[in-house]
DNA sequence: CCACGTACACCC
DNA sequence: AAACGGGTGTACGTGG
């Protein structure tokens, strides 16, 4: 197990850079381009009487909400821009708003919601949630539009785009991000649905051959771990080091909590054996106090501001006022985390002077809006200044690790191992049976290994038939 | 008819 | 006033 030292080298002539370095670049993208080759090559099996199931369930339902929300409808008509009445149509976005803000004016006494850009009125889920129960029809019609989107991307689709053994090729783009993370298209095989219960069906389809089995490995909060590395803040090296987890240990950090004390109760609840009064203790820990730590803890290498911080709690149902979020972000989290903090401003300040940032392979990333006049032109560039050392070198370990492991396939052969997809911070392949397990092992280590921190760097391994189990 | 921008949804 | 980094796909509406 090699330690970490600055600018040792990794494998394939690789090494940590804190210098702009593009023939190190090229070395990290050319060594992970044998496994993208396997990725196109293989593909991933699809079940598709599966998904064709699936996809006439979601027209069932959308029938149902048709039927349901005809007799609010009825014969109403959309007025063009030229004043012309046409037939309505429920998937239009404008045909709706104009339904629901002019016709049934769900609105009442608020403020006509508008999009950021143009002059339409603005439909998307998150702003109709408090317009749920001023119409009876709402709801429903918001789940026709999911379930539509569901449909449009992904059920009627992909059947339509396998091989004739059923497999999906994607297309895996190295040169797109500029943050060094490959892009998946025709079909995206990267945003496959896994939040919503209707969604994570569509995960369900995805499989492997008879006899073989997936195995899913991915980084454990890989860009977190890198900014710990980066920061050396002293919090955030224990939290890796002992194992902990971030977010439980940043709500103990912050609030004053033992650690253990809230591992205690949290298995306690886990296990069911706690009182009532535990689990409401424990609850309301995880609400009030979790909750809000591990959503600054997302939102902070995205530059996430007081106002970004209160939309993403309002999601959550938790309504913090401004003030309350610009406290939180500047005296709670990052008086715990100062080092971070003064991480980032380094970032910040390295960004205005040069006009881009690197990450510690030496991947650049040019950000001239950094030095604009204009405050809102001038924060996006820091934003992405600040997001870019830590999400670039986490691709950097990926990176490395497809490397390591392309040899390591070869040798087994397609026999044995078919490296499928990258997800960012994950790889799936398809492996045999009896070997699954003992491959999950290798792969976890050279995913490990490929870059030595100062930290340990670890991962975690799924084996399923299906996707949705991994 | 096509190309394009916008809005919205999905992912890490 | 105030949107949070990186992507792709779809439908819609408009303008050539």
């Amino acid at each position: 197990m090699q330690t970490y030292e600055p600018g040792m080298e990794l494998y394939g002539g690789v090494h940590y850079s804190d210098y702009p370095d593009p023939d190190n670049i090229t070395k990290m993208d050319l060594g992970c381009l044998p496994m993208i080759a396997d990725f196109h090559k293989f593909g991933i099996r699809l079940d598709i009487p599966f998904l064709n199931n699936l996809n006439s369930r979601i027209e069932t339902i959308q029938k149902e909400i048709e039927l349901e929300t005809e007799i609010y409808i009825g014969s109403y008509q959309y007025r063009t821009s030229k004043g012309a009445l046409i037939p309505f149509s429920i998937g239009s976005r404008d045909h709706l708003a104009q339904l629901l803000f002019e016709e049934w004016k769900v609105q009442g006494d608020d403020p006509v919601p508008l999009t950021p850009k143009g002059r339409r009125f603005e439909v998307s889920e998150e702003i109709m949630e408090p317009f749920k129960d001023r119409h009876p029809a709402v709801p429903g019609i918001i789940e026709w539009h999911k379930s539509e989107k569901l449909r449009n991307t992904y059920t009627s689709v992909l059947p339509l785009q396998v091989d004739s053994d059923s497999r999906l090729h994607t297309q895996f783009n190295a040169t797109v991000a500029s943050t060094g993370r490959l892009s998946s298209s025709n079909p995206n095989l990267q945003n496959i649905p896994i939040r919503t219960k209707l969604g994570k069906e569509i995960r369900y389809a995805f499989t492997c051959d008879p006899g073989w089995r997936l195995l899913s490995a991915d980084y454990s909060q890989i860009e977190m771990v890198w900014a710990a590395h980066r920061s050396q803040d002293p919090t955030m090296l224990d939290i890796f080091r002992r194992g902990q987890d971030l977010h439980d240990r940043t709500a103990c950090s912050v609030f004053g909590l033992d650690y253990e004390e809230v591992q205690a109760l949290k298995k306690l609840v886990a296990d069911k054996l706690a009182t009532v009064a535990q689990t409401s203790e424990f609850n309301d820990f995880k609400q009030f106090q979790r909750l809000p730590c591990k959503t600054v803890g997302f939102g902070v290498l995205y530059g996430q501001t007081a106002e970004g911080l209160q939309a993403s709690l309002a999601s959550e149902g938790i309504f913090w006022t401004i003030e309350r979020c610009e406290e939180f972000i500047t005296q709670k989290f990052f008086a715990v985390y100062t080092l971070l903090k003064a991480m980032l401003d380094r970032d910040y300040a390295y960004a205005t002077r040069y006009g881009l940032i690197c990450d510690e392979f030496g991947r650049v990333r040019l950000v001239p809006e950094a030095k604009s006049q204009l405050k809102r032109i001038r924060n996006e560039g820091l934003r992405k200044a600040g997001n870019h050392p830590e999400q670039s070198s986490a691709q950097g370990s990926i990176k490395i690790a497809m490397a390591r492991l392309t040899p390591i396939c070869r040798k087994l052969g397609d026999k044995m191992v078919r490296p499928l997809l990258q997800i960012h911070d994950q790889l799936i392949l398809e492996v045999i049976a009896p070997f699954v397990e003992e491959f999950s092992h290798v792969v976890r280590e050279e995913m490990e290994a490929a870059t030595p921190l100062t930290i340990p760097v670890r991962s975690s391994s799924d084996i399923g038939e299906r996707w949705a189990e991994l």
